[in-house]
DNA sequence: CAATCAACGCACTAACTAGTTACTTTATAT
DNA sequence: ATATAAAGTAACTAGTTAGTGCGTTGATTG
């Protein structure tokens, strides 16, 4: 946080500067390539950085990654935190948080190939992560709340799971964004595109609107 | 097909079994591990055959990798063109394609992880594939078809493109699975659990039906 | 039955890769 | 200033890995 030497020579010694470079070039490397695929080597170059320090900093490739995906996960549900979703009507603050969704994995599309490569590994480093659970809650317990508002407004449907909720939302968005690639070759048709992604977005929400608003 | 001696000595010289050996375990092996992670003497050992043979009837590990990928979309693309939706209303036929999509993906799993390898690779081995496009354009089609039918009907909403349908059918289905590890954790429930299954499957068909019918 | 060709397998290599050893450089606390 | 601990580096190691060279074995055909 203290700017050690803004004056002659130029980059000295920071210890909390080289991990957060490490950190970054860590989570580039491990999102175009995988766990398995990333090369320490690769992370130590890009983090300007020499290998010695990713392992003097981090135990190891696969301790590097689960910090890379700790922080993933919290960058994603601290966002989802400030959308102040009470502030809106039910229907309102639903097609927000669908908005939200696509928006976020179209700007982070790391996340979204890191999230991959730890299903591959059966999310063994993901066990170990403690604050997890507590993001993952409060996540949870907003959609509820905002399907109980709903509810007593009158323009939802009652019985919905929030659990089967957002993991709807989420594949609808995600799904056409991961498979983007295979996507593009088996429907013939460029679904990067401005306007297909456009055109994604508005079906999106209505599907999450007519399975969730009543009639 | 021809059955080469049944008789006394058991394994003896066939290139056609050997060859398919080596692509169920190559299918095996890329999906459990991805493209990156697979190891070449691992698919030669569980094949019964000797890793020169690889080379000799395919040329590379990619090469085997996009013989395998095809043979993966070959597959699911010729068990929806069984499927016989024509034979059943609009409304019954949409319902079985949402579940025979999720009964494909829940009994084969690999497909779903070669595919996500592929997109890690910007699908580079697709690209190179020629039937792919064929089989495709058939199974937008008969997506289409039936919508057009739902829409006569009277009972399925006009204007819907089938691309899109598709895309929200495999979605919902998909992203379930592929990311069930991860999904386990952060719900604190195990997606697996068969009631669990059967409450997705059934959110699933809510969805779509909700999304594609009238009122 | 001899010759030919395809199926098969051992053992190697050249390149790469995660992790380490042993060292130098710089900030800081006394 | 100077001792010390932390930050940083280059060169190495031990183990893997995709891919091959070359020889053997078995089926087929004239």
């Amino acid at each position: 946080m203290e700017d050690t030497k803004t004056s002659p020579k130029p980059r000295v010694r920071d210890a909390e500067a080289t991990q957060k470079r490490i950190m970054a070039a860590a989570k580039k490397e491990f999102a175009r390539n995988g766990l398995g695929g990333a090369r320490v080597d690769v992370i130590a170059e890009q983090a300007k950085a020499n290998k010695r320090m990713i392992y003097h900093y981090f135990e190891s490739k696969e301790t590097l990654f689960q910090r890379v995906l700790e922080e993933a996960y919290s960058d994603i549900r601290s966002a989802e935190q400030k959308l102040q979703l009470d502030h809106l009507d039910a229907r309102s603050a639903l097609e927000k948080l669908v908005r939200f969704t696509w928006k976020y994995y179209l700007d982070n599309p790391e996340f979204i190939t890191l999230v991959n490569s730890e299903n591959l590994h059966k999310a063994k480093h993901l066990k170990k992560s403690e604050l997890i659970h507590t993001m993952s809650r409060r996540f949870v317990s907003m959609v509820g709340e905002l399907l109980e508002r709903g509810v007593k407004e009158g323009v939802f449907r009652d019985g919905i799971d929030p659990v089967q909720l957002n993991i709807t939302i989420a594949a609808i968005n995600y799904y056409y964004l991961t498979n983007r690639f295979t996507g593009s070759i088996v429907f013939e048709r460029n679904l990067m595109a401005p306007e297909a992604l456009e055109e994604r977005l508005t079906f999106n929400i209505e599907t999450i609107m007519r399975l969730v608003c009543k009639d």
